[in-house]
DNA sequence: GTGAAAGCGCTAACAA
DNA sequence: TTGTTAGCGCTTTCAC
């Protein structure tokens, strides 16, 4: 093992352990020479501090800890990227734990978090996040908690999520603005209470505006998007505007309206909610409400600091959506 | 702060510290009775082990640090799920770290796992990674290094990648046994070893067939890819056939056909080499190769626990393609 | 069957 | 300006 540690270079220069650790955080009290031998040497020897030892001694150490159902695709990505970019800023790093929806690697994942002694837990529950309790009990051991996205319905702790009321009515009053008067809404997860939002504020936007149709529907997936899409679209009276709630429920409309060689923006206006990168995808590219899981991600950054740092925080935010047009309404 | 340690335990129980820590591992010195309370109060306490001190003594972390350009799409969130996986049976968690292509970032990367005394490395170099050395000398500090899919032109190191000169080849027999006469193929950075590879497979594959004519480009995002589909198909003599390396290419190029009206597959076919996500976004579902990114995590994972017990390891594996099929060829 | 003590690498209070 | 020392929490050898 040629670990070098500040033992190994303050013997070979004949000095204290002290004294190498002083001169290495440019300490004022040590001499000019003394810093610059010592600094060169660490440096030809590629010293790195050991971190569990800095840990052990701060009682805590320079990662968060992410709790997230997937990294990948729809969202967390971008969320995840922010998060690591104001992270970087700081000296942080991710310790990022994939629960794959599952309530045991969730629990467990939160264990990981504990015994790392983690600086603080960004946390989005599972669907069938069963106990919310572990997560509280982090206070307990001094680890702050933020939970972004599918936040507990609890008052006392601190979430950031995007402004889903403000989003789906921009996204109703978009596609008043165009004149539709058939529209196909196709939510997500009825369960989730994220999507009890968006319908409700979706639905009294548009019943502002009479004689206008509309149809919702729920879409647990994209091929279940796809197969609504086939069935509106055979009907006498085809929608003239198709509302999808997410980038999963796009995937499946677009492939959808490919099958049945239905023409965007001609025949039928499409308008999702999204975090951006799905809608690019088509051509012409696809009108969206912004739902920035980047912004958010920043945001959560935020909290966190001012949790850690003990000052005031608030227990709920939101991130304002913003209308993106594309050409396909 | 309420952070339980042996210590606690052991003033509680009036015990010594090490009797508490035997008695947790269930040593077989420790008797029943005193096994039974410690257990006991160290579960009703929620005592976990502080891993700084555990990591600090073993001089190694149950971390493995994983480098890569994104965790997103196109690839590396499957390969990252199944390394996720992997390790979670055997007690490793994962330290993420995106450099988004940039080479200081990376290098930053690498220090970062050195100073959290990582007990091993996945990587996946950027696309324009200037110095391995870094890499190389971690093996200095006792970190095995593992590369996978972007991986160094170097004799002696680690490279778990997917079998590009196979799929390559496959991707050109699947165009050739449907006839087609007029190919443009469009690769990613020719910088990369990979792209070189998969080229010259290719590029030999179509070659047997007298009389086809083969156009190479090069596209490093999805735009360029469009532009390309944007110029071959304003020709006289538009290709019969793209085909496209990867997912990334593969979104651009549906885009710039989507743009012009062009019918997949009567008017020309589509052929990519993917993960398999993209190609099932559009109607007709794109023909392509598969090269998984959870296999590849697999075997990484593999290779990487023979390396942590310094067995043989090979030098270079592969994991298979196959061809799937679509409706775009 | 249990305890005492050393040591992993680092920092900081105190001494010189 | 530099050195000595104690201690972060844990494991393990050695002693009893």
């Amino acid at each position: 093992m040629n670990v070098v540690t500040l033992k190994k270079i303050s013997e070979v220069l004949g000095v204290s352990v002290s004294t190498v650790s002083r001169a290495l955080k440019d300490h004022p009290d040590i001499s000019a020479l003394t810093k610059r031998k010592v600094m060169e040497l660490a440096h030809s020897l590629e010293y790195e501090p050991n971190i569990n030892a800095i840990n052990l001694r701060n009682k805590h150490s320079m990662l968060f800890g992410l709790i997230v159902p997937t990294i990948s695709r729809y969202f967390y990505d971008s969320f995840i990227l922010s998060v690591e970019e104001e992270g970087r800023k700081q000296g942080y790093s991710l310790l990022i734990l994939q629960t794959g929806e599952n309530a045991d690697i969730e629990q467990n994942s939160i264990r990981i978090c504990r015994q790392n002694r983690v600086a603080g837990v960004f946390a989005c529950l599972s669907a069938n996040t069963v106990d919310v309790e572990p997560y509280l009990r982090l206070k307990d051991v001094n680890i702050p908690v933020i939970f972004f996205d599918k936040v507990p319905e609890l008052e006392d702790s601190i979430k950031v999520t995007a402004a889903d009321a403000q989003a789906a009515s921009m996204a109703a009053d978009a596609l008043l603005a165009k004149g539709k008067q058939c529209i196909l809404a196709i939510f997500g997860n009825n369960q989730l209470s994220i999507t009890r939002r968006r319908i409700a504020s979706f639905s009294n936007q548009i019943a502002l505006q009479k004689g206008v149709e509309l149809f919702i529907e729920h879409a647990h997936n994209p091929l279940e998007a796809t197969g609504l899409v086939e069935r509106y679209f055979k009907k006498e009276q085809k929608p003239d505007a198709v509302f999808c709630m997410s980038d999963e429920i796009l995937t499946g409309v677009m492939k959808g309206l490919q099958a049945l060689h239905i023409n965007v923006p001609q025949e039928t206006g499409v308008l999702a909610l999204s975090n951006g990168f799905f809608p690019k995808l088509y051509y012409p590219e696809i009108t969206y409400v912004e739902t920035s899981g980047y912004e958010l991600g920043k945001l959560a950054f935020a909290r966190m600091l001012q949790l850690i740092r003990e000052e005031e925080v608030e227990k709920e935010t939101t991130v304002g959506a913003c209308l993106v047009e594309g050409g396909s309404l």
